[in-house]
DNA sequence: GTCTATAGCCAGATAGAC
DNA sequence: GTCTATCTGGCTATAGAC
């Protein structure tokens, strides 16, 4: 990487993102990590200590840019059908910006099974309370069908996330171009709220 | 693991499977592959040559009980809900079965950009073909609302898969154990085929 | 086929000069 | 703060006895 004017520290976090972000925690190397910030080894141990707390460093990151835009629309004063809407469009906007970020989360949660304790505080922590409530009620008074709000909140993510998680996989299995799968995502900003609001929304 | 009448081979594999399925390539190591197994380091060596063949014939078996399943439901003789329901149904007891495969299969394609040359045969390769065509035949027949079917297909598998993939997100965050997981999976089965039909069967 | 012992390498971490 | 050089441990892989 070009040397530019900007922290050390900063330039080694944004190169082991690159590559914890491809790599994983066991796949990546300090060597690559060093090469890819312009500078060598012995400089990462003297800001980062180890390579485990870069990672830490790196992971809790990763956590905070997605939690708190995650909680502030689960939060957000709007109507069920609205704040689905804003969730799709916004979230989808975050992962694309950011694709490589949920298969790196999901596969370090999966080979550190203390990550809840490790990572996981009062501020930087999905909190979906506020939404399972909201579509209890508007369950109950017959606006939506009467569905596990759980589940809704599980689709909901899994229809925005799932398509990054499986990105390489769709490009493989139907040959779409990176540029094609961008479109896609593109088009399922608008796809996945309406299809979520048509699923529970009552019929007459 | 505790020695049983079985071929070393076939206990390789699935010592293997269980280290390889929780660490990943990168993470697993020969020596507790080898303590699972109950049989020392040299052995893996003599049956497998390598670590990465080892892992290769982890890998292809993965493949092997899941995409066949897929395309057998995707190219079978169905109507489009039926076909809906009976995907959901049979993936989700598959994957309930094998809840580390979805995790693994993706963590591993995300770390090899080749893998569509390395593993997906002709045999071996998940075929969406049909099912997208039969959906478009079903919009264009008005029986169900416009939508681009590799969308569709997408949200479909993502409903299904995803909350595989986030387990340990999911208990982390809820606080639901195990036992309660599963028995939201079990749940699913019917809940997301009727989702998703609900989502694309036309209005009055 | 299965074992013990060990070779050889690679990656994380440190010492110490500048 | 940043570098080069090096230590050390751990891991894959192999040699060779049984």
């Amino acid at each position: 990487m070009v040397k530019v004017d900007k922290s050390t520290e900063k330039t080694i976090l944004e190169a082991a993102k690159r590559v914890f972000h491809e790599r994983g925690l066991a796949g990546a190397r300090m060597q690559q990590i060093a090469d890819e910030a312009g500078i060598n080894k012995a400089l990462l141990h003297y800001y980062f200590r180890s390579k485990d707390q870069l990672f830490k460093a790196v992971f809790a990151a990763a956590l905070a840019t997605v939690i708190p835009q995650i909680n502030e629309i689960f939060d957000a004063d709007l109507p069920l059908f609205e704040k689905i809407r804003t969730f799709a469009d916004r979230y989808t906007i975050l992962l694309m910006q950011n694709p490589y970020l949920p298969g790196f989360i999901i596969q370090e949660i999966n080979n550190n099974p203390n990550f809840a304790n490790d990572y996981l505080t009062s501020e930087i922590r999905p909190n979906p309370e506020k939404l399972l409530v909201q579509i209890r009620k508007e369950a109950e008074a017959g606006n939506i069908i009467a569905v596990n709000p759980l589940q809704l909140v599980i689709s909901l993510l899994g229809l925005c996330v799932f398509p990054f998680i499986a990105a390489e996989m769709i490009k493989g299995v139907t040959g779409v171009t990176s540029e094609q799968f961008n479109r896609l995502m593109e088009e399922r900003r608008k796809y996945v709220p309406e299809f979520v609001i048509n699923a529970i929304k009552p019929r007459p």
